[in-house]
DNA sequence: CTTGACCTTCGATTCAACTCTAAGGTTATA
DNA sequence: TATAACCTTAGAGTTGAATCGAAGGTCAAG
């Protein structure tokens, strides 16, 4: 059992985050000592690990609190709406891994053609690229459905 | 030119939000009215999709602001100042791409184990994964150097 | 010449996710 | 026993990114 602190400090966050989540639900130390402190098992610490991993990769509290919660109330759902819920995340994550693959080959491109030298970026052509119509930073002309969508649609490859 | 209004129905944002970026000196109208109305370029609609591209992924308004204004002090950046700047993004980008490709296949793990039928959840293999310390959804052993490594290397392999 | 859809400003509010403050209780150590 | 380092609570403040409200100016159509 951890007192707060010391879950805290292992974990690399504030007290005060975790009274935070205790108090949003999503994650209740599994006990408290005789003087009120909050107790973490290890099975809570197991929780808070899914919860910072899933945080660091874009999920909100509330996307958290879903995934966990599902537990609660399994005898009620179907097989299908749970995997529904983790399909839908699924679905989420991929859609941001292509947009984030997308930016990456952008910018990978200004670095490349980037000399990167000491001299003035007068003519640097990074900022040629950002310059004329973002041109190396085009949008991607396969447009799937999602929320870029709307504005794809209007972009023209200008190169 | 268009007025603030029609460049918000065409790029589905609020004309506050153009306000906003407006005030916060991400987006300023190239020109304004003889009324006083902001009036855009195509250039300013440019630096729009550009921005809200750049949002979409994750980038901060203060992440985008920096890229974007590498244009304005051009002349007393040396190449290689720029191109540190992009290649920083670019280690953010492929650091963010390598989490979110860890949780997704995570979540496909789940996913594929589920039957995903009609009944009931009770025994869900998603669920039984959740429950039992999340070990479908362990810990990646070859932790790299990121957000992350502070609470992975404590994260245990239990499945 | 007024109605409605625009636009302006400034300041207040919202929301998520903390983060801090104040006032006080607990516990190990000198 | 007193000092420090913990912990408790309720509630206020912060930050980023909008979003809203109020009070009023502009402009084309009837």
């Amino acid at each position: 059992m951890y007192r707060i602190g010391e879950l805290a400090k292992h974990y690399q966050v504030k007290t005060d985050t975790l009274r935070f989540y205790n108090k949003q639900g999503l994650l209740n130390p599994s006990s408290r000592s005789e003087s009120g402190y909050r107790m973490y098992s290890e099975d809570d610490a197991e929780r808070l690990r899914f919860i910072l991993r899933a945080k660091a990769i874009g999920f909100s509290l509330t996307d958290i609190a879903e995934l966990l919660s599902i537990e609660l109330d399994k005898s009620n759902r179907a097989c299908a709406d749970v995997k529904g819920v983790v399909d839908i995340k699924l679905a989420d994550v991929e859609a941001k891994i292509a947009e984030l693959n997308y930016f990456k080959t952008s910018l990978q491109r200004l670095s490349d053609a980037c000399c990167g030298g000491p001299e003035s970026a007068e003519h640097c052509s990074i900022l040629d690229a950002l310059e004329s119509n973002s041109s190396a930073i085009k949008c991607k002309n396969q447009a799937h459905q999602h929320d870029l969508s709307h504005y794809a649609k209007n972009c023209q490859s200008k190169g």
